[in-house]
DNA sequence: GTTTCCATGTCCGAAAACGGCGAGCCTGAA
DNA sequence: TTCAGGCTCGCCGTTTTCGGACATGGAAAC
């Protein structure tokens, strides 16, 4: 099951997408915390089924003109961290919710903290929207690709959704 | 990568046969010290093309009309291990080395005790002759198996070796 | 307020324990 | 003297265990 993968362009810099021929696997930004480095044995190819459908949709995303992401997705991971990354899904466009909030809906009240991992690990940044949480203060606490980044998607997101005049910072 | 496996019938017992398809990834003896348990999504095929010539051979090996396994092979270790088990293929019919021998041979002289470990793990009994290793003193020391057998193949060997009668006691 | 604890899942590095050993010594019996 | 046990101690890869670090948050004590 070779790696296939594609780099697309967007306002917070290149993003390397990721697929296994069927589903995404994963969406890295640059200088990412835990560096998407490009194997050797995968293989670059933007025709792709999953890797242009999701080009597509992220250029729509940053356009502005799309909210939901419809992509087949397969993550790797832990049975918990899967199912926390499941629940980042169900947030909406352009809201926040808080770690502990995250933990509570999937049933593990005070793994608030594990939750905060989870978050950290998720490799498919955007489309799994793990930049919706944040802390229960407010805060923003952390993002992989830099808590700048995390700020300008939430402000488009709140922006576009307010129908109002939008701009994402490029860096 | 599905695990094909099949049983066998054989003077010391029935034989677990597990392969991923293309090569023998394992032989089990009942009451196995690593008890080979059998996977939910294993699936037996007795006609697999490794399977079934690995079955020719162990029942020609326990007919002693057979001195030398060629069956292609790919047990599952670390590189220590997998180069311990290499030199065992070197040891020959009916013959016994010491563990600190095969230390010398693979090159870590100091190793004899590591060389028992790798040997315990060896995943592909009889096969893999991991019973020819025995103690510097002579003694059989232990085998997965349980030194009963160990004992009872080494006889065997001997016995057919030496071109005379030979019986392996079933138990 | 704010400071301190604790609960919680996962990863990672360090440390320790554990063997299918073997060489070196010592003891005790032919 | 000789040699077979038996004991101790170093050797080495693997596995297990343990302790910390973290994208937190709530309760309790000051």
């Amino acid at each position: 099951m070779k790696t296939l993968y594609t780099s697309i362009e967007s306002p917070v810099g290149p993003l390397l997408v990721t697929s296994d021929g069927e589903s995404v696997t994963g969406v890295y930004m640059d200088g990412h915390k835990d560096g998407a480095a490009i194997e050797n044995d995968w293989v670059r190819n933007d025709e792709s089924a999953p890797l242009a459908e999701a080009a597509r949709q992220l250029d729509a995303y940053f356009a502005g003109t799309l909210t939901q992401f419809d992509l087949p997705l397969s993550p790797a991971g832990t049975e918990f961290q899967k199912r926390v990354w499941q629940e980042l899904q169900e947030i909406g466009y352009g809201e926040t919710v808080s770690y502990g909030e995250v933990a509570r809906r999937i049933g593990s009240p005070n793994a608030s903290r594990a939750v905060g991992l989870a978050n950290g690990s998720n490799p498919i940044s955007i489309v799994v929207p793990c930049h919706r949480v944040i802390g229960a203060n407010g805060k923003l606490t952390g993002y992989g690709g830099g808590i700048a980044r995390k700020a300008a998607l939430l402000d488009f997101e709140k922006a576009v959704a307010a129908g109002g005049p939008f701009e994402l910072v490029s860096e």
